[in-house]
DNA sequence: CTGAAAGCGCTTACAG
DNA sequence: CTGAAAGCGCTTACAG
């Protein structure tokens, strides 16, 4: 009972028939009162709150969720490669997941994060269950079983929203890729850099990183230059690859002046590479990636990269899951951020004139 | 209606009873077998089942979870300085939240998260509110308002843990700091460095900075060697508070020979304060970090690092959280990572014999 | 403005 | 082994 609260064993509850019997009111008023209703006086609402506060009650959230028909959650799941264990997943998504539980929080919502990888456990039904109001669906691009799992169900269950889904059907948000690419590509020519190659395995089609290599190869086109790529790219995490892909293609084209690599991680290896090999960056190989990670402050140089708008990036998520944006699809605005990767604009230059 | 799935507007919850009328059974019939319950029927079992696969039905999370008086979810509250914004908080933060996320799953249990910074909007109540069977509450040491709240909402709330807590009350779960501390600096000493400072402010008192130091002080002292200090940090992030305590330090002592910092990200200032002053990591110069980042593969030279087992914490975290633990407080191991900003073991010598 | 009552969708004694 | 019923703790028409 939860009138005898000295009872050892489990908590008792208090519930707001508690506080209406201690208030000397209906139990109905007090959930109007703590609701903030207008239709009840001052005075009661002023006894009801004390009370409430006396009482340490709280109103459950199952409870009201379940009779309201809403749940003020959101549910955001982090896909993962079955291979990489959590620490070393890409931290990319953990920034991005900060930036939605902040524009959650704003709107008065609690996140529920789920971290998906293996095939047998994906599940997205979230708002089904009870359990939130609208899916975010954002993380690795390599998982294509779970990306397939989840356009199969982006097709029964609506309020599912994606982050550089590979796929065009279904509502998604992602970063203007096109215009990054290009963004990091004209940098690099304004800064004198010619011959600059792109890393950035695309044979998973269409995607975040076709659409950079896209913007990659209209800035070149603008001045004349020609694009440039790896033939191949191994297993393994992004690091791994922009090394090898940096490796071979030095090995082939040793006058490469310059990098523009399809994301943050993929320009760490490269990075790593072009030290190896005795590569003067930036003054004799700049470097530009994608992603704007915080991690890219750290590496020396640290990385000159292309960053989305995060906080847009969250908020347009949110929007689309909640189903506030009737379209359901968006790009959000990317910038660009320099650090030391790449040289100084030369002297009596301005952006733009090569 | 339920009875009518094809009326427009939202979309109709298709509950227990609609499975139960469809497969001719009880309602309470439909609740058992899809709970697994011994006492039904296998034949019935897989009726019911079927029937719930083809109507879509999902057990409500909130109307399970009020009735069974459990929720099935662990909440984590991330703390943060309010003057940090998400992307720029506290890498290592993510990966122990991802840690636990794991952990959660592995149990069976969902993730609320919660980032926190702002002092008139702390909430840890999650468990009263009916969100949440347990509280985790992790991050930045630096928020001493914040975890002043927290003290205090630990004494009425229990099932609450805290990772790093700078006060011994309460239930709490920690790196091994001491053994750590002492790790990466017999490390160095066993590498041939001597003149060995500690980074990191104290100042915030009894901690895990100030456990740390006191490993790194057992350690020289067992070598005879004389613990060095900076004298002042400034305001500003981690990796500044490192670059101006290497600063100082190599000012005042030129024959500083490595620096054991108390965090990774401290440890990344120190590194490029070291560079820059044309120090020779790890030649002339050793640098060993702790947390085991992520981020530390890409400085260059990647860092050596002391890092706790992240999966051992989550566990010991999830079960003080649930009451499973009676204890409540425990110490996780630490390891230390080998990377290159420390040099090689002297020939012919090994670890322990200097 | 407040109260009495129904009902959100389940689980679980209680019968049989 | 299955059914009928109560009740978890709320919100919200419906009366007054």
């Amino acid at each position: 009972m939860s009138t005898d609260p000295s009872l050892p064993g489990k908590p008792v509850r208090v519930t707001s028939f508690d506080v209406a019997e201690r208030a000397g009111v209906n139990q109905s008023t007090v959930s109007r009162a703590l609701a903030g209703s207008p239709q009840v006086t001052p005075a009661t609402r002023e006894r009801v709150v004390a009370v409430a506060k006396e009482l340490g009650y709280t109103v459950d959230h199952r409870a009201s969720g379940l009779r309201k028909g809403r749940t003020d959650t959101i549910a955001v799941v982090i896909l993962q490669r079955p291979e990489d264990k959590t620490p070393t997943g890409n931290p990319f998504y953990f920034e991005l997941l900060g930036s939605i539980c902040e524009a959650a929080s704003e709107r008065g919502l609690e996140t529920l994060v789920s971290l998906q990888s293996e095939n047998g456990r994906l599940t997205g039904d979230y708002v089904k269950r009870g359990q939130a109001d609208g899916t975010i669906v954002i993380g690795s691009a390599r998982n294509s079983t779970a990306w397939g799992f989840f356009q199969q169900l982006q097709r029964s269950e609506s309020s599912l929203v994606f982050w550089g889904s590979p796929f065009d059907e279904a509502r998604w948000i992602r970063s203007d890729n096109v215009a990054g690419g290009a963004l990091a590509t004209r940098h690099l020519i304004d800064r004198g850099y010619r011959r600059i190659a792109f890393v950035g395995p695309l044979e998973t089609g269409p995607g975040q990183f076709a659409e950079r290599f896209e913007g990659y190869c209209d800035a070149l086109a603008e001045h004349g230059l020609e694009p440039l790529q790896a033939s191949h790219y191994p297993d393994g995490d992004r690091i791994a690859q922009g090394y090898h892909a940096a490796l071979e293609l030095l090995d082939r084209n040793p006058d490469i002046d310059a990098f523009f690599a399809a994301s943050d991680r993929l320009a760490f290896g490269v990075l790593e590479r072009v030290r190896e090999s005795g590569g003067d960056v930036p003054d004799k190989c700049g470097i530009v990636g994608f992603d704007g990670m915080s991690a890219g402050t750290v590496c020396n140089p640290p990385l000159t990269t292309v960053a989305p708008d995060l906080e847009k990036a969250a908020k347009a998520l949110l929007a689309a899951a909640l189903d506030d944006d009737k379209r359901g699809t968006g790009r959000v605005p990317v910038k660009l951020i320099e650090r030391a990767s790449v040289r100084a604009l030369p002297a009596g230059k301005s952006p733009g004139d090569c």
